[in-house]
DNA sequence: GATCGAAACGGACTGCGGTCCGTTTCTATT
DNA sequence: AATAGAAACGGACCGCAGTCCGTTTCGATC
């Protein structure tokens, strides 16, 4: 009668039909099922769809798009690694110098681009908002902060885009795989970089 | 007999079909009218061939593909831009010392890339191999010659491509168009950036 | 359990980049 | 001028991402 459900609905979570919850699952699994035997890039939307027994319209009305779909397959990977740098031990979470932190970041989030970095690709596709995806603008944040922290008094917010245009993905990857570059040289040389640029300060 | 032509062919140039030069010039006329009309994200490679009086087959056959064609088009700038940093005036070009000249060039960059950026995106969407364009890589040795002069002796190709990473026409075009950045202030933390580089060596 | 509006469903459809291959056009040679 | 073979041509064709809309399913209400 006072319209307020009996149990308590989270703010900004929709509730969901149960068709719907099971697809989104169904999906997914299915999903990762073809990453497995076709990696990432070959996965395509309509493969998905057959293969889990749905029409085309499902899958997007679901997940939005291919870069929507991806990004929901990493979410799990991405939310853990959010949380080991805001909450986590130190110095990668709170508690270290900022430095440390500037460091323990970028040495993080290579690591993690090597093993999730396919699939975080496939999710950038495109998109001139790649930038202002909740994750990337909570990355963004993170190292402005630590960037203040340290004393960079000069554009800490530009100086932030600089950094994570370092961490890209795509440039990661490419040095790796093209140039056989050992991911501890990539670690090294973001050291060096952030520990010029804080110093400088 | 002797199986020379008499008439030299300088070596790496080979000899094109008038019918296909021709085709090359009117597409590239074309394809700017198009450009100038919708947009570069808003030109098809059908509706050119179209326009154009020629089959898609025929565009596919000169330019490979979208980005080809872009390249194409964006080949006059890109000489243009090439020639300042190699040969030009200092300080962009020889003669000023290496710091002078890595700043002189990440604001040339800037400047560039404000001005033909959407035809360099729309040049490098997709593609793993982006980074290996004979451009790219022609910038790519450029920013390591000067920080090696600069005695930045910390694995300077890795900082190379760090700082190409910063210069990315879409990062700095998302700065400019989605968050307001004025370009002087973009040329400002570059200038910060490889400051810090170059003194931490 | 019957009813009804809202939400999810499915798959035909569109538009695009890119390929293929039979046909036409060029040019070097005689 | 005739010829031959190489190169360019054209447009039907393919696979894919993404859309649209008539149909089906869900679940709240009575």
């Amino acid at each position: 009668m006072c319209g307020v459900s009996l149990i308590p609905i989270r703010p900004g979570v929709e509730p969901e039909r149960r068709d719907a919850a099971r697809n989104r699952e169904l999906l997914l699994r299915v999903a990762r099922e073809l990453i497995e035997e076709c990696g990432a890039d070959g996965l395509t939307m309509g493969a998905l769809a057959q293969r889990a027994g749905v029409g085309k319209g499902t899958v997007f009305r679901r997940f939005g798009s291919r870069a929507g779909l991806m990004m929901s397959l990493l979410s799990d990977a991405e939310a853990q690694f959010q949380g080991r740098f805001m909450f986590g031990p130190p110095p990668l979470g709170p508690g270290a110098p900022p430095l440390e932190r500037l460091i323990a970041f970028g040495e993080a989030r290579i690591a993690w681009v090597l093993e999730f970095g396919e699939l975080a690709r496939a999710a950038d596709v495109s998109a001139f908002n790649r930038f202002d995806v909740p994750a990337a603008v909570l990355w963004h944040r993170h190292l402005e902060m630590l960037l203040r922290e340290a004393g960079v008094t000069a554009d800490p917010w530009l100086m932030a885009t600089s950094l994570s245009a370092v961490l890209e993905p795509e440039r990661i990857l490419h040095a790796v795989r093209e140039h056989n570059i050992a991911p501890e040289r990539l670690a090294a040389s973001w050291r060096e970089l952030v520990s010029r640029v804080v110093r400088g300060a």
